[in-house]
DNA sequence: TTAATTATTGCATTCGAAGTCATTATTACG
DNA sequence: CGTAATAATGACTTCGAATGCAATAATTAA
């Protein structure tokens, strides 16, 4: 069995005794088809070891049956977990992950060519940033677009993402039992709107809860920038009472740093929540209180309304906004 | 500009008062243009914002210009780092990445059948435990395989892989500068290649070592599982002197669970290494001693090997195996 | 049993670019 | 300036499956 290379719909047919457009028929779901030319054929085609060719039928229907995945790598946050949940939910939907890596602004052009060439039936792009002209470029070529971690009320694309705000007053909420005179927040990168969201919206309800005594330092998200900040931070002023971080690699950085370098102890002398609920945050020498991302329900959401979409195209934009789940771990402090 | 939408390159031709060959010709390289036409048609393609038609273009050429990536979920080694190294140098070789995950053995036939009607021109596996009949079955089709982070020598498939003899004897001799007396490995689980592999290069070296008292635990990979074999140990035994864990992750939670339940200090009590070089093995609260797997030039091998075997699908299995760089980090007793 | 329906089938065309081949325009050279 | 060599061009076919439409077969109704 199992010839395998170039077996058409023609030579099956051949062998089959049928027509070329029977063979056809009877590889699409819901078309008449009698029992007997069904068995034939797929007897036959076994036999043979047929497969339709995606590539022709991409091109006669239009569809490619593929999902453009773009990635920026400012978005490590959950990756992995992201993108395995993505392919998995959309194969279930019987769609494939095209996936595209963006490492900065110069690749995008490069990167919208593939996109149109290859003709995907929609996008998912996780934590990228793209400017209102582009998504009116997605719009011009009819291809769907999801924002996968993204809170942009204007735009034209539909968006899922993690509520900051309920997250962030959660945790402030935490820090706040302690009465902590001096608050640090530690914000992402200032090109990335995640980080400057949740920047502002820390800072917005710091206001509401009467507290005026913040700074803010600037981070790249990563373990490293969270050390340098903190130790940049006590070479000039004493230790804050709490610090708030855009994200919990940075956590794990300022905690790091504050106890091994410096000697202070977590949560006693400061302390520090994250954002995401990342598995190393959970870990015993961590433990960070931090909001942990529903990736599972964003995911599903994303695949959800992009297929609606693809399927709908006249269905209007939607942002879907998740609610994350507060992680208590042990890096506040207790009253 | 940029009308877009179903721009072929017959109207491209019409409006620019040439044949459809010839815009053809413009966007394929190293064809014979003349200058006055690849400048009209330039034009006209770039006015009209025409771009060729990458799935009309496989289906004529036999190629698809994509590359499944097979991730199994056992992978998730440096999982980020390799498949976003692997995107961008493919990109760069002009091929796209199509995306798999492999959850369980039970999918894989379907996956199979997703290779075949996508026409992929290669396929990397992270990881993935192929039986030699799979691999068969890719030789049949004509597409060629590269398995990453596997090491079988009698495979029909090029594999990349790290030096796990060198590297765990480098481990090995760190440990030996203390003479410890008892050792204990911990493997990850038993149906993993990688596992496999090197929990018994570890037995076999220790014996050469002329170390016999060597208990061998099984975990999965996981944090957790680290913490719950050590904790299993322990309940029965004695602390051990030196554990080589079979990854980094479940080195960490030996780790953890030695010092924040045992209130054993690390590396004085026990001395742990890891394996892989994953980005927390280098956190200030871990510091493992362990052996980086160079995942670039890994990375760089595989796509090299493979865009060899797709241009020329004669060429023999070549076995690439790389050496890792000793990480001395501080989890191993000092003399 | 026959006409009217309905279910199957095959023919021919389509999707959009690439490549073959024969034809025509250029250039080179004696 | 004429001829050979070369470059450029377009008409036509190809890749492999899907589908509109007309033809035929099977069912049903009368």
């Amino acid at each position: 069995m199992a010839k395998n290379k170039n077996v058409t719909s023609y030579d099956v047919a051949r062998e089959a005794g049928v027509s070329q457009s029977a063979v056809s028929r009877v590889f699409r779901p819901g078309l008449s088809v009698s029992k007997k030319t069904r068995d034939k054929v797929t007897e036959t085609a076994n036999r043979m070891g047929y497969r339709p060719n995606a590539i022709a039928r991409m091109l006669i229907t239009k569809q490619s049956g593929m999902v453009a995945v773009i990635v920026s790598s400012r978005a490590n946050v959950n990756y992995p977990e992201v993108l395995s949940q993505v392919s998995k939910q959309l194969a279930a939907r019987n769609k494939r992950v095209l996936l595209f890596t963006l490492d900065d602004v110069e690749g995008l052009d490069e990167l919208f060519e593939q996109i149109w060439t290859f003709q995907v039936d929609g996008v998912i792009a996780l934590a990228a940033h793209f400017e209102s002209d582009r998504l009116a470029q997605f719009e011009q070529h009819d291809i769907p677009v999801v924002l996968y971690n993204r809170n942009v009320p204007d735009a034209m694309a539909n968006t899922v993402c993690c509520n900051h705000e309920l997250g962030i007053k959660q945790l402030i909420t935490e820090l706040e039992k302690n009465n902590p005179k001096k608050y640090l927040v530690l914000s992402g990168p200032k090109d990335s709107d995640v980080a400057n969201e949740r920047r502002e919206i820390a800072i917005k309800l710091l206001k509401q809860f009467s507290i005026e005594d913040v700074s803010i330092l600037y981070g790249d998200y990563s373990y490293q920038s969270g050390r340098d900040c903190l130790a940049e931070w006590l070479q000039k002023n004493p230790a804050p009472d709490a610090i708030i971080c855009s994200n919990d690699t940075m956590a794990i950085g300022v905690i790091d740093e504050a106890r091994e370098i410096h000697g202070l102890h977590i949560p006693n002398d400061i302390s520090v929540v994250g954002f995401d609920g990342i598995t190393s945050s959970a870990w015993q020498s961590y433990q960070i209180t931090t909001i942990k991302q529903p990736v599972e329900q964003l995911v599903k959401a994303a695949v959800g309304m992009l297929l609606e979409r693809i399927e709908n195209p006249d269905s209007p934009p939607e942002a879907r906004v998740l609610t994350g789940a507060l992680i208590k771990g042990n890096s506040v402090k207790r009253p």
